[in-house]
DNA sequence: GTCAAAAACTGACTTGCGGTCAGTCTACCC
DNA sequence: GGGTAGACTGACCGCAAGTCAGTTTTTGAC
């Protein structure tokens, strides 16, 4: 092995031991309740060493994600391996979504700064971009399980499989961030069972995809032009369904 | 007019005039962005004087979303007013809760801030109860909507109206967070029409609570000690509805 | 083994900002 | 007009992110 091969895998086992220490550290006092300097103690570095590693406070603190992606990813792919039907199989993943933000609720948080774009100035965007790429990894899955469904004539719908994979992403997203246990702000919604919830939000929107109803005008923005301003709802022409 | 009186409505005055050089300040950079020396000096008060009025950045910044509330809550008031029928009113209200985030993304920003929970340890809880209370108006305003849909018969759902509330407002939430222009971070939503997508998923929620089906398991909290963990979905038995 | 160049690491220092408080100013009242 | 309460000020403090000149370690040629 030549000695820049190894000086390569030192390095990179240094950045693995600075992540470790940060993960440590971060995971328990929060992002912004630690400083670089507790990093460095706790990987026995000095502060200037770390910033050679990673850019800014905000970079390392993102690149703990990439562990959750990981694992959240391995939880849907067992999820998916599941002897379910594909249908079935959607419900199960909006529950293993949850459990994960349960069980890695410091992985959730990061999830959550990304969504919410408090990371948006303060990280390269290159970044960010390479941490989307690592989550598309389980729309695709996903993707593919609606792919499944469709396929098996589970679902009549219309719409694009990634479209109800946004669906059913964002709405689950909205329920976990709503109601598990620690992210609520919302009183009220402490009185709900949290999984439950977020259950029976998937589920409603699962079932809707069974059959093309009239709801479904296509999602996609290319006709966005050709109406001046969007319609509000009863100026709409009635609608069968409702 | 008493002095005392004249004082205090002085106070309100100096408030209100801080309030609105924040917003200018805050809203044009953003909250990391903006030092409270440049609230100081769009107010022309010095630094200190801010702190008599707000007891830190974060309280100041979150004092601003009392607006926002208000503005929302009047625009859910003329949608409710609209000749709808209830169950429509519901839809109308998601594209009334989507409109206000985008003509008003900096307060929408706060809400995120407030529901991702980044403002808890440095706001005073009282404050941030407060902040609860007043946005529960819509929430309320929402339940007497949804109260009408099930008087009415349109809705058959076994939940309850507080729930449904929570439902939508979840989902809403999080469709709203995932693909609206000034908010979505993967890149995927980008295609698609926000408009539209939010409200597909609030239309297939509302859709759910036309029959009671079997999905309805309660969503309290009440029982929860009762069975030792959560069943995943393939441990639950077999549903009629998929 | 020696030594010089390169690479890795260090921590004192700079910068910027949130927050404080001793001191000043103003308005009111006796 | 003088004394007091309360509003206001801005220099100052502490802290933490980020920098960089200097030190130590590693490498590889001889």
């Amino acid at each position: 092995m030549s000695v820049s091969e190894r000086k390569e895998r030192e390095k990179e086992q240094r950045r693995q031991e600075i992540l470790r220490a940060a993960k440590t550290v971060f995971f328990r006092n929060g992002f912004e309740k630690t400083s670089m300097e507790m990093v460095a103690e706790e990987c026995q570095l000095a502060k200037g060493t770390l910033y050679l590693y990673f850019k800014s406070k905000e970079e390392l603190y993102l690149s703990l994600v990439e562990d959750g992606i990981r694992i959240l990813d391995e939880m849907m792919e067992k999820t998916i391996a599941k002897p379910l039907r594909a249908d079935e199989k959607l419900l199960a993943l909006a529950q293993t979504y949850f459990r994960f933000t349960q069980s890695h609720n410091e992985h959730f948080t990061i999830f959550k700064m990304i969504d919410v774009g408090t990371l948006n100035g303060k990280v390269d965007q290159e970044k960010l971009d390479e941490i989307q790429r690592l989550r598309m990894a389980a729309f695709e899955r996903m993707e593919e399980v609606v792919a499944e469904a469709i396929r098996q004539g589970a679902f009549q719908t219309t719409h694009k499989p990634r479209e109800i994979v946004m669906m059913l992403w964002a709405a689950t997203f909205g329920a976990i961030m709503m109601c598990a246990d620690k992210c609520q702000q919302l009183d009220m919604f402490k009185e709900v069972h949290a999984e439950k919830f977020v259950m029976r939000i998937a589920s409603a929107l699962i079932e809707s995809f069974r059959t093309a109803n009239v709801q479904e005008e296509p999602l996609g923005r290319e006709n966005e032009r050709k109406r001046k301003t969007q319609k509000t709802v009863e100026e709409t022409e009635p609608q069968k369904s409702f």
